[in-house]
RNA sequence: GGAGAGAUGGCCGAGUUGGUCGAAGGCGCUCGACUCGAAAUCGAGUAGACGGCUGAAAACCGUCUCGUGAGUUCGAAUCUCACUCUCUCCGCCA
């Protein structure tokens, strides 16, 4: 959420940023708006004074044993009146509310100004992509023909857009989980967390997924609550309301969660493999920190995620996005994308944004800084640290033989009973 | 699911015959004194949001906030109702 005295400040500074995400216009609402509700506030407040003052009165004329009728009177008359322009500045407030949280963050100074992925930086590329001297298999060919991933049945179980790992491909997925986990908290200093994976609406408004993108995630029926569409809602709302302290900072957090997606508008895309699904298991990556140290922090945050990339050596690059790509809350993102053989491209495994203190407004998080007492709001980062289904996919795209069996890489091995290859066989577990 | 207790400032914790209560006290924190320095001790200060004033901030003024929402009243932390959450006991259950 934006700052609403920020706005009123430089309005043209803000829809000219705003432009640059494809926002035009709503501004003029907002100040309109914004001048009706300080102009109702202050009638009413004088109104108020003016009650309380008289109550007072009241009490220490009773006291005295004086007639207070006439005043009492007044009183009750203007009472009235307060409580009709109360309500009109609540409905205003909920207007501005409305507009402001439907308000994407404002793209930082570094980020480049573009309309899609195409305006997308590469920053830089990690590893060489193999030469295969045989035609590579995409991973569900891999997958379906060594039965460790069965898309007919998960048809069967749950529609489109499911996957049931089975054998060495569940042992697989698995495997990643532990490893990335034990990456993150043993080398980075993340402590882990298990959430739950249903959370209440207030915490998707705090995260930014609500109210604008509601039709993306998947809600339990009758109840206030959401499937989470990813371990970021519920580890940056773990401190939702809450003021820190400035010596707990920075807090470094990570977690495995599957993340339900209800995917609508990206029908046709992606449609064969485990790339994009209802469901997929992610380890995520957030942070806390104070405001003047974010940048450093994100850097940090998008090489921790790079790093189970190097360790797997799975080629990928590093995307800065452009303003027309990046996420609703974030100010800037660096997108980790792997090499896939069989797109003969690269695709995206990770998303590591600095939300500055977009989120920390709407989910009220703050600390109190240690010179002075003034409190401020923290800034949250995000990012996946990484995908672990797409993974999958790279590593047996990228990890294929000739003869359809998978090498498995050496770092897995250990979280995987020391298998050094997956093949076909009726009796893998 | 049944019965009961509770929700107050960064934390703990007083405050229910409604009227200087935004709130005693303690802890913590900040500043100062003492000290070579620290500890201990002593003194002072210390909730937040919104709005006014201002170029901006500080100071100052006002409004609101004692789980949330509504109500009674001239006036509510204190009374009424609904809801949410926490704790204890009973039942059921992985």
């Amino acid at each position: 959420m934006l700052n609403a005295k920020v706005i009123r400040a430089n309005p043209q500074k803000v829809a000219q940023e705003l432009q640059k995400r494809n926002i035009d216009g709503v501004l003029d609402e907002f100040l309109q708006l914004d001048e009706k509700r300080r102009s109702l506030l202050g009638r009413v407040e004088e109104m108020k004074n003016f009650r309380n003052t008289s109550s007072q009165q009241i009490g220490k004329m009773k006291k005295e044993g004086n007639d207070a009728q006439e005043l009492m009177e007044k009183v009750r008359e203007m009472g009235q009146d307060i409580k009709k322009i109360d309500a009109e500045i609540k409905d205003i407030e909920k207007e501005i509310e409305n507009i402001l949280l439907n308000l994407p963050n404002i793209p930082h100074e570094s980020v480049p100004v573009g309309e899609d992925e195409e305006g997308n930086i590469e920053v830089r590329r990690w590893g060489n992509p193999r030469k295969f001297d045989f035609e590579p298999k995409a991973h569900w060919d891999i997958g379906s023909d060594l039965d460790i991933l069965d898309f007919e049945r998960a048809a069967k179980l749950s529609g489109a857009r499911f996957t049931v790992y089975k054998g060495p491909g569940a042992l697989l997925e698995r495997a990643l989980i532990n490893f990335f986990l034990d990456v993150h908290t043993q080398e980075h200093g993340y402590k882990e967390i298990l959430p739950p994976f249903m959370v209440t609406a207030d915490c998707m408004v705090g995260t930014g997924q609500l109210p604008k993108f509601a039709n993306d995630m998947f809600k339990v029926e009758g109840q206030d609550m959401f499937l989470v569409p990813t371990a970021e809602v519920p580890l940056t709302n773990l401190y939702r309301e809450e003021i820190l302290k400035a010596e707990d900072l920075p807090i470094y957090l990570t977690a495995y969660t599957p993340c339900f997606r209800a995917e609508a508008g990206s029908h046709g895309r992606d449609t064969r493999g485990i790339i994009r699904q209802h469901q997929f298991n992610k380890v995520e990556l957030v942070k806390i920190v104070e405001p003047q140290k974010s940048y450093d922090e994100l850097e940090k945050l998008t090489a921790d995620a790079e790093k189970v990339l190097q360790l797997l050596e799975l080629p990928y690059r590093v995307m800065l996005l452009c303003t027309g790509d990046m996420g609703f809350s974030a100010a800037k993102t660096y997108d980790l994308e792997v090499w896939m053989p069989s797109y003969g491209s690269y695709k995206e495994i990770s998303s590591c944004s600095n939300c500055e203190d977009f989120q920390a407004r709407r989910a009220n998080i703050r600390y109190r800084l240690s010179s002075g007492r003034k409190l401020d709001y923290v800034h949250t980062l995000n990012g996946s640290g990484v995908a672990v289904g797409r993974t999958v996919a790279a590593i047996l795209e990228n990890y294929q033989q000739e003869d359809g069996s998978i090498i498995v890489p050496e770092v897995l091995r250990p979280y995987m009973r020391g298998l050094t290859e997956i093949k076909r066989s009726k009796f893998t577990s």
